[in-house]
Parts: C-alpha cells; structure tokens; sequence
DNA sequence: TGACGACGCCACTTTATTCT
DNA sequence: AGAATAAAGTGGCGTCGTCA
C-alpha cells in the first residue's frame, strides 16, 4: 500500500543533517484524498477481524438483545459494537471501560471494531454490569464452538483452582471481635454527641435566633450534624459486614446440622426431612461468628485466602477443568471458599452439562483430596466411566517419589491408600504428570495475556461474570490459533 | 500523593405513549 | 393535533477505593 520511493536529498529547515542519509519518504501532513476505509487498516487475518465476523456471524446475541424491550429511549449503542470491543479487549488484555475508550481513539484494531465511534467508559462500563450474564453465556458459545470445530476431545482433562484478587484491598476487611467492638464505641459516642447537640440546641436557641436576626443563618454548628451523620453511615457499614459475618456463621452451623442429623439418620435407617430442616434452624439460632472471621467492606464477598505463592490477598477462588488437546476450557466458576475440595463434583458436572459428555480422565491435585472426593471419584468411574487421578498429597522438596507398587493391592487398603497407589503406577505417573502441562498454560495466558490476574468488578456475580467472560475469550484465542478465521466460515457455512 | 477505575447522582436528550 | 409525561441511555461530576 504504502511504496517505498527514496526521497531527493534535501536541506531544509534550519536543522542540518549529521549525516548524508538517504530516509524513506514520510510526510505528516500529507492530506489523504479520499476518507480512508477502516477496512484496509487492518492486516488480513488480524485477530480483530475474527472477532468482527464472530460477533456478526456466528454468536447468538439474543440474551443480550433480549434485554431491550421498551422502544422509547435514548438509542443505545449497538450491542454488537460493544461486544467486540468488551472480547477484543478481554482477549489482548484490555479489559477496564477506560482503557477500552482510550483504545478507541488509540488504536486500528478498536477504531476497527467500533467503527470509528467511542463509547463513554461508563457506557462500556454500565453494558458490561447489566449484561454480565448475557456475557457468561459467551463462555458456552466458545465452548461449543471448539466443540464443532473438533477442539474439544474429553479425552483427558485437568481441574484445577487459581485465586483472583478481587477489587478490594485486604486491609479493609475487619475481624468480627473488632466490628463488634467498633460498633459498641460508635455507638456510645454518637448517644454523646447528641445529647450534646440537643444541649447544644436548647442552650443556643435564644442566642442563636438572635444572630441570626443580626448576621443572618450561616451559623457553624452545623458541624454536629454533618459528625453525627458521617457516623451514622460509618454505623450503617459496619452493622451490614457484622450481618453478614453472623448470617454466615448461621448458614456453615446450619449446613452441618443438617448433614450430621442425615448421617444419624442414615444410621439409623429413617428418613425425615422435618428433623434435618429443624436440626439447622436451631443450629442456625445458636450458631456464633468466630471472633476472627473476617469481612471486607469493599468487596464483602470476597475473602482473605492464601495463594501459591503463599502470600494472603482478598480474592475469589476462581475454578476451571481444561480439555488436554488444545486447552479449551470447559468449565469456569467462582466460589468464595478458598478451599478446592468443594469443587471437584460440581467442576466435573458442570464441565459434562456444558460439553454433554464425560472425559475419560480428570486429574487433580491435591487440594482436591478429601474423603469426600474420594468416594466421589470412585462412584464416577462407576457412573460416568471417569477415571479421576487425584493426589494425595504433595512431596516435599528433598522428598523422593516412592517406588512403584508391585504386587496384589491389600484387601484392606483405605480409598486414599488405593488412589495413591494408582498414582504411583505407570500409567497413573504418565497421566498425572500431564496436568501441569494442560492447566497451567491457561492460567498463565489468562493472567498475563488478557491481564485476568485482577478483577475489576466486585461482588461474587461480578467476579463469576468477570471469570467466565475471562475462560470464553481464552476459548476465542484457541479457535483464533487453531482455525482463524477461515475456521468461522466453515461453522456459519 | 497522584493516577486510575468503579459507581452513584443528577441533568440532559430522545422517543413513544398518554392526556387534553 | 399538540402538549405533557414516562422511560431509558448518556455524559458531567463527585466520591470512594486501590496501587505504585
């Protein structure tokens, strides 16, 4: 497009030339003739173009139109200029409403997208809240799209959990001891300030009237007020995180209840959901916070949890089960428990409710290891013919990896001594192995390639929103390396 | 401390509907 | 028919929170 002519050597201006140096022609103020298409910016083949025709083509924008029924109104932007910028920019790491404005003027490949218009970043912003589910049915679609275009084997997965930092900083989350503790000092504080307002008021009243007959009403109490409501609102906050530090605590002693009245009853061999749902609310009623839990009045679902590198941040516990052959990801969810154990069985169904199929094999770490996942894993090779490889626990660093087992297994070998058995075998070594391989490449594209390591929209819809449009766009890139755009084609054809 | 991002409130614009 | 109103999105502005 551009032809490269070698330009007369010239001396203008004042500035001499250092050396006699031929330059490419370049000239800044060149007017162009005709306005330029935004088509011929753009390289052939540019993951922009992809995801142009994916967002025209091939997705099903319906959940999103679907939320436009009144026809008054302010016009709004078309959807489909909003989702190409909100996946172009999840995908090459743009992900905050400001950045992608900028983009927008910055940048070929948003100008691009977006025809040469630029949203507002609360525009960006507001779209991406009020459709953030809309925009997690994306991970679906990608999903199936792999699917069609045979990226998707369920041969072997791996499951493993990353933790998100959510948009909130650990120092604003406080202990119960110490909310209840604030509360009880606010409050006797705020009983003081008012007797000494209402005094305050009685005592000036005459004066002030007076004054104000004189100066006129710019009197400086107001202060008072303006204290007592900053301490209200103060109040306000903190009987919201101790709520929901008490409403948690009722609802882990109530979950125990009920599975420890289940157990007894099973024992016993009755079953009577009247005395299950009775056992919890009275340890519901009971139930007390422990004076160290924490709540965060930022983000007050979030959650102080350990990450791998061992250091506590406030995050969410983001989860993802990975297909081995080309690291599609078949199923992303955020809990708010920072322990993985709980997710084994509802990762694994949610990964054969996205694909309709069960994997062969599902490895695991050990932060999966649990009685629970145990017989889980075994009742799944029975029911779903999932092989599950779980670790069963981790070697330390100068620890040799024992020998491969030889002979029958014991009779009376626990589940937890079978698997770690099975793990030490050939086959279990050369499958478990495997699992770095397929997960951690997808954490890594996603937290540095598409900057996922933080999260930007708070609460747990946010964060799960955030996830899921975080695994779609990661999806997107596979398809994009595997099949381009060529491979679009030949799903709408 | 300043830059940056999310978000809430308010004013404004646009459009369809309802009222007079 | 024309005015008033309701509804919805956008932008301006301020606040709060995070981070380097």
């Amino acid at each position: 497009m551009f032809e490269v002519e070698p330009v007369e050597k010239k001396r203008s201006g004042g500035r001499p030339a250092a050396v006699d140096k031929t330059f490419r022609a370049f000239d800044p103020h060149q007017v162009l003739l005709l306005p330029p298409s935004l088509n011929d910016w753009l390289p052939e083949g540019h993951l922009a173009r992809f995801v142009a025709d994916l967002v025209d083509e091939v997705l099903d924008l319906s959940p999103v139109l679907a939320d436009y029924t009144d026809k008054r109104g302010y016009p709004p932007y078309d959807p489909r200029l909003m989702l190409r910028l909100l996946i172009y920019g999840c995908t090459i790491g743009v992900r905050s409403s400001r950045a992608i404005e900028r983009k927008c003027t910055d940048d070929v490949a948003f100008r691009f997208l977006a025809a040469d218009q630029a949203p507002d970043f609360r525009s960006i912003s507001r779209f991406r809240r009020r459709h953030l589910d809309a925009l997690a049915t994306l991970f679906t679609q990608s999903l199936h799209l792999a699917t069609k275009l045979g990226m998707v084997k369920m041969g072997r997965v791996a499951l493993d959990g990353t933790k998100l930092q959510a948009n909130a900083s650990k120092h604003k989350a406080m202990s119960y001891g110490r909310l209840v503790d604030k509360e009880e000092r606010i409050e006797a504080d705020t009983a003081a300030l008012e007797a000494k307002a209402q005094a305050l008021l009685a005592d000036a009243q005459a004066t002030d009237e007076a004054e104000d007959q004189m100066f006129g009403t710019d009197g400086k109490d107001t202060d008072l007020p303006a204290e007592l409501d900053r301490r209200e609102k103060r109040l306000a906050k903190l009987q919201a995180a101790r709520a929901q530090i008490e409403a948690e605590a009722a609802a882990k002693a109530r979950r125990r209840a009920q599975d420890k009245e289940r157990r007894r009853q099973e024992r016993g061999g009755t079953s009577d959901e009247q005395a299950v749902t009775d056992a919890g609310d009275k340890a519901a009623a009971k139930a007390h916070p422990k004076p160290k839990a924490q709540a965060n009045f930022t983000d007050p679902d979030s959650r102080i949890m350990k990450n791998s590198d061992g250091a506590y941040i406030q995050a969410y516990n983001a989860q993802a089960v990975v297909d081995e052959k080309h690291q599609v990801t078949t199923a992303a969810d955020v809990t708010t428990n920072p322990s993985d154990a709980l997710n084994y069985t509802t990762m694994l169904d949610q990964s054969a409710a996205n694909t309709g199929r069960h994997p062969k094999q599902a490895l695991v770490d050990a932060g999966y290891c649990s009685e629970a996942n145990l017989n889980a894993a075994r009742d799944r090779q029975l029911v779903c013919d999932t092989d599950t490889f779980m670790a069963t626990g981790r070697l330390a660093h100068d620890e040799q990896v024992p020998p491969a087992p030889r002979g029958r297994i014991p009779a009376n070998a626990t589940l937890k001594e079978r698997m770690a058995r099975k793990l030490r075998t050939r086959p279990g070594k050369a499958a478990y192995s495997r699992r770095k391989a397929i997960v951690e490449p997808v954490f890594g594209q996603i937290m540095t390639c598409q900057s996922g390591r933080r999260l930007l929209l708070r609460s747990e819809d946010g964060a799960r929103g955030e996830w899921r449009l975080l695994a779609a766009c990661h999806n997107l890139r596979e398809i994009f390396r595997h099949a381009g755009t060529a491979g679009l084609a030949t799903v709408v054809g």
